[in-house]
DNA sequence: CTGTTAGCGCCTTCAC
DNA sequence: GTGAAGGCGCTAACAG
């Protein structure tokens, strides 16, 4: 920088104030600065900048590597913070969210500004190490403790209150929830919880008896699953389905033995878009807003580095009902 | 720093000393500084750090954003890249591969210690200005001019040829090979042509003709070339896959139409193995190692910072065969 | 084995 | 509008 100020024939601070544009500066000037800059093939320096600043304009991201968790899915939640980043001139610092000694020491260094920790779990042990960090973080997922940290998610009570009051509006009266099952294993996901409250809840309101059932994603169980109930008993014709990967078997399944959706029985999902309609039928559903969520997360974390002092507090958004063929007019 | 120099009553030198162990520093002070670390909760910070070591152990990496990249695979090179960048004790930061003045910024403003860039097409357009950045680079894939850039990618060529003998071994003679259409519209990336040209290659050496056959990754055609080759004019008992999102659809329109497998015609795919498995059928396949490109790009890049004049050179991954249910005994 | 000191490259409050 | 000077927090010679 000293080199393209004497290049140019200003002073360092000159220069400084030319790049920054935090002071006005001579149109000459500028473009002798500028010049100098091309000719010279400056760059400024980022890490000068940013201890100078205290500023990285490094925003941390910790992904889960599990398998178990939909490869397609984190990618679009990467993909969707990265580029919303990019937008507010930032970039993005990935961590294994498993080492999480590691995701708090990129902050704890400075190395980012500021914090987005997706996949977290009912009771995440992370969260009091989290809350402690000396810069933003904000979650995605809705833990009932969150330990004062803001979070963005779907509204998914709100969503499966949709998709159960959307099938009985069209003429469904026993209304099951199909859905993974509560793996004793592993702690679940934040939403797993507040799905299953929203079906039941919006059982009560209209007065149905909730039936949560629990079915593994291979296909033989999922056939089973539909002999049991749709071939044999019948004791089914709504099905609000929180369970990604079954989907697409289901709709073999109904295929095999015969069952014909909207009027045998009508199916709403909760699933991204892509999902609902990749499958051998286009499934009526819930929009799982993977991007949006996303790119809030990305926009509260901004916020918060603009003005720390806003309290914290969660953004649920908020379910859309896409009609497909599943349901019936 | 200071702080916990005083408060271990040494020098503020000591205290760096201490921490990075380039100087031996007796027990007994050693102890005092980590008690005063612990102590005042103290974190070396990153950007100064960086600005007197001109290093930030962060390592730069390009991802595609494109649909038509299969999310699965982008999150396994994501993933591999990352966990052995974790090893090594490095950080990764994402940029979008799309956004290609971004990603040169991040290496030039010295944001990143060095750069992977994945997705490389033929003839890619990036990589002269690759090639003149002050910090290595590696690219996965293995374009015909790298532009004396150091690659990684999978051997295609020789895993092509590999999987045509082990058919002709097994005593297909009428060997074809199976893959998406070369797009006219977006350039191919590097593997398409040197698949195709071990295929041919392989051919060519076992006396037989090549036959390309391109088809698009829908069921129906899928399932319109096997009608036309495999029960009609049945012109062919081997086959070369390279198409992975075709892989299932083969499997199914085989069950549908009757063709036997490994009777009427074998099989053998180019694929990672958890698609080759995914399927209907579980497909003999040469092995795609994508974690392990992943691996050697980042080690690639380790060596090139610790000797940057180490020759540029390619790594190509060998291929291994694995026999499964679609080729005979 | 420990202390002193001069930068790393940029930002920014001051005087001019 | 411009220039001079101190500091961000750490590293690495150079002396002891």
């Amino acid at each position: 920088m000293t080199d393209i100020a004497r290049e140019a024939g200003v002073s360092l601070s000159t220069v400084s104030y030319a790049l920054s544009g935090k002071r006005p500066i001579s149109e000459a000037t500028r473009e002798r600065i500028q010049s100098a800059i091309d000719r010279l093939q400056y760059h400024p320096t980022a890490s000068a900048r940013a201890l100078a600043t205290q500023r990285t304009s490094l925003l941390g991201l910790a992904v889960p590597q599990r398998e178990d968790v939909d490869a397609h899915v984190i990618m679009e939640f990467v993909s969707s913070i990265l580029t919303a980043s990019h937008e507010q001139d930032y970039d993005l610092l990935l961590v294994a969210a498993e080492d999480h000694a590691r995701t708090q020491r990129v902050v704890d260094e400075g190395k980012v500004d500021a914090l987005i920790v997706m996949d977290l779990i009912e009771g995440d042990p992370r969260i009091p190490s989290l809350a402690r960090l000396p810069r933003p973080v904000v979650l995605i997922g809705y833990p009932q403790d969150s330990g004062g940290l803001a979070c963005v998610d779907f509204d998914f009570l709100s969503g499966a209150m949709a998709a159960v009051r959307e099938l009985h509006a069209r003429g469904s009266r026993r209304i099951a929830m199909l859905t993974s099952p509560a793996s004793t294993a592993r702690p679940a996901p934040t939403y797993a919880r507040r799905s299953r409250l929203g079906y039941t809840m919006a059982c009560t309101e209209l007065g149905l008896a909730p039936r949560i059932i629990e079915v593994p994603r291979d296909p033989e169980s999922i056939g089973a699953f539909v002999r049991e109930h749709l071939v044999e008993s019948q004791d089914i014709d709504g099905l609000y389905v929180h369970h990604e990967p079954a989907l697409a078997h289901l709709g073999r399944a109904f295929a095999a033995l015969g069952i014909s959706c909207p009027q045998d029985v009508q199916v709403i999902a909760i699933a991204p878009d892509d999902v609902a309609v990749s499958g051998p039928w286009d499934v009526s559903s819930v929009q799982l807003p993977i991007s949006s969520i996303g790119r809030t997360a990305v926009s509260m974390l901004l916020e918060l580095l603009g003005d720390p002092a806003i309290p914290p507090h969660s953004r649920l958004l908020s379910p859309v009902l896409i009609p497909r063929a599943t349901t019936r007019a």
